[in-house]
DNA sequence: TTGTACGCGTTATCAT
DNA sequence: ATGATAACGCGTACAA
């Protein structure tokens, strides 16, 4: 049914090696020879097997990036990867992992049967076992935007430290007294470190820092809506809100909106940028991360370990950028409840 | 290095084709036989080949989908597939495809080398001749959102055209005079199939409609911020603006924006929704679609082809939803200029 | 510059 | 219920 080499091969008059050398380039092929390869590829409308080809080369040129791709930070750092690994000549398997440990060890081990090169992890704290795993097996992997306490890896990620301190120390800049501080989970090392940042401009500022103020949860919209909520019913509400992600803002702008609050009169809203492209970036100042940078070198650095298994791990800090925006107001309007359209 | 069912055979001292057998219980196995085999396995690590596996069987169990991830809508049609493939036991590849037509055909070509099983395409009218090319070597494929005229294929779409009238409608019913229609490029069937609803409701309410009220574009913010600068400046703008969907809504939202205009107060607003637990539809009456659905009923057609090979095509048409929101105004609070944080 | 022989790890086929 | 043999399609090693 399917044409192979060996059909070429017969086609052209020469021998199944010669095609493959002529195809690969892996070594001179005649310049007549090798027209004449090609015109049965051509006619025969040859399609190389890479299945068999991995066989026999126990290499699948197969990357896998595990994620959350309905992120759009994350598909965003998978373009980059993407893009490299195609010059590479690499493909790239895109698997979401909803950063559940669950489904991030079955992921791991279908691709592990699947051969694949290398992987990308995006990981949790609950990610260490599973890179142990990969460890065990002799498969080379990156981890991006997060550490994993234990586990000696290359690894990429944004400096959410330095970025937290730098957006507090704006907002106290400006006039911020009560900074409440919503941030992720702490299986997660950013939403750590995002807290250590504002910690740090607060101590700088010689001011005491509220840790009442710090509520961790999720990176998600539901999250950001909770925890403002409870923020603002309190006695003495914040006067600042410091969302640790952009999702984590929705929620935030949600929430005020119910109580009634403006931003920013009533309430300075900033947070953490993790999309491109989407609202929030454009309301609010924030600290945007390169997202299709990061995914470029977490490729670079796998490619360098492929290339050689024995040097030692790697750490790339990339630096974050804060964007204040103060000329730019919300394009939303505020509805009046029962008068929207 | 690997260990192999070889290894695992001696190990449980029996043949090797015993244990493939016991392991893809693909035949009745002794059961003490098959516990020593299990227990060769555990203590050797063994990990099966499924590079080899597909050499020999034709089969990889793996599946693609492409489209452009980076979109938070396909990204959920994306879960759909997952969750259902997983449980029929097979991989994912997602593909960045850009909507653009060198990148497909890249993908594709790459796709059939490894030879995957079949495709989940979402495609655009540039994908013709890729389509045909997946015919010609017998890869079954299934198209999402999007007919491609003259390709003959399983597919799975919103019903756009019913959904446009309804929100049309809907607008006509609450007072609309003059509806601008901001929509996708002409190459993209959902786009043509917006604006058919569009003047279905008009004709329906016996109303002229204005052809210069819509304008062809392309699904994104820049372009929904570009049309509506073009529509507001006009001697007689319109009263309401119909984004054809969620990404062109944000740039309207924008642009009504600079031009100091209210919504809905000055301006209306509705909506496709593409996206998910995105902010949109929190303020605007949408057309809601169901993306993982979508995605679900996208893999189920594609396993049935891959069971009956030559079934007749299947067409499935999803009734979409409107959900009217009168009840809920914009969190955002207008900014003033300079004055935003 | 081109060819021969063999093996990668698994499963289809036939046999016992 | 289990085994022997061959073959999937390609690339490495060596040879000419």
């Amino acid at each position: 049914m399917a044409v192979t080499l060996q059909d070429v091969a017969a086609r052209a008059g020469v021998s199944a090696i010669t095609v493959s050398r002529a195809l690969n380039h892996t070594s001179y092929v005649g310049a007549e020879t090798r027209a004449r390869i090609l015109a049965a590829v051509a006619e025969l409308n040859y399609v190389p097997n890479a299945v068999a080809s991995s066989l026999r080369s126990s290499k699948t040129q197969l990357l896998a990036f595990l994620t959350d791709i309905t992120n759009p930070f994350w598909a965003t750092v998978a373009r980059g990867i993407e893009d490299g690994a195609m010059e590479a000549g690499y493909g790239v398997i895109l698997c979401n992992t909803d950063e559940a440990e669950v489904k991030e060890a079955r992921y791991v081990d279908l691709l592990l049967r699947r051969r694949i090169d290398g992987f990308i992890v995006v990981p949790t704290r609950a990610s260490g076992p599973i890179l142990q795993n990969l460890k065990r097996h002799h498969v080379p992997f990156v981890l991006v935007d997060r550490a994993v306490p234990g586990v000696a890896a290359d690894c990429v990620r944004g400096d959410s430290r330095s970025g937290a301190e730098q957006l507090t120390a704006h907002l106290l800049a400006t006039g911020a007294r009560r900074i409440g501080l919503i941030t992720g989970p702490r299986t997660v090392s950013t939403a750590e470190e995002r807290v250590a940042g504002y910690q740090d401009a607060l101590r700088a500022a010689g001011q005491p820092g509220d840790e009442s103020l710090i509520l961790y949860g999720q990176y998600t919209e539901p999250w950001g809506y909770q925890a403002t909520q409870e923020l603002m019913a309190r006695p003495r509400p914040p006067d600042t809100l410091f969302a640790a992600n952009n999702f984590i803002a929705i929620g935030v702008l949600e929430a005020l909106h119910t109580f009634g609050l403006r931003v920013p009169e009533d309430v300075a809203v900033v947070c953490f940028d993790d999309m491109t492209h989407l609202t929030t970036a454009r309301f609010l100042t924030t600290v945007i991360q390169p997202a299709q940078e990061m995914g470029r070198l977490a490729l670079r650095l796998l490619l360098a370990r492929l290339a050689q298994p024995d040097r030692a791990p790697e750490e790339i800090i990339l630096p974050v950028a804060l964007v204040v925006r103060r000329s730019c107001g919300c394009p939303f309007t505020a509805g009046r409840p029962g008068g929207n359209q």
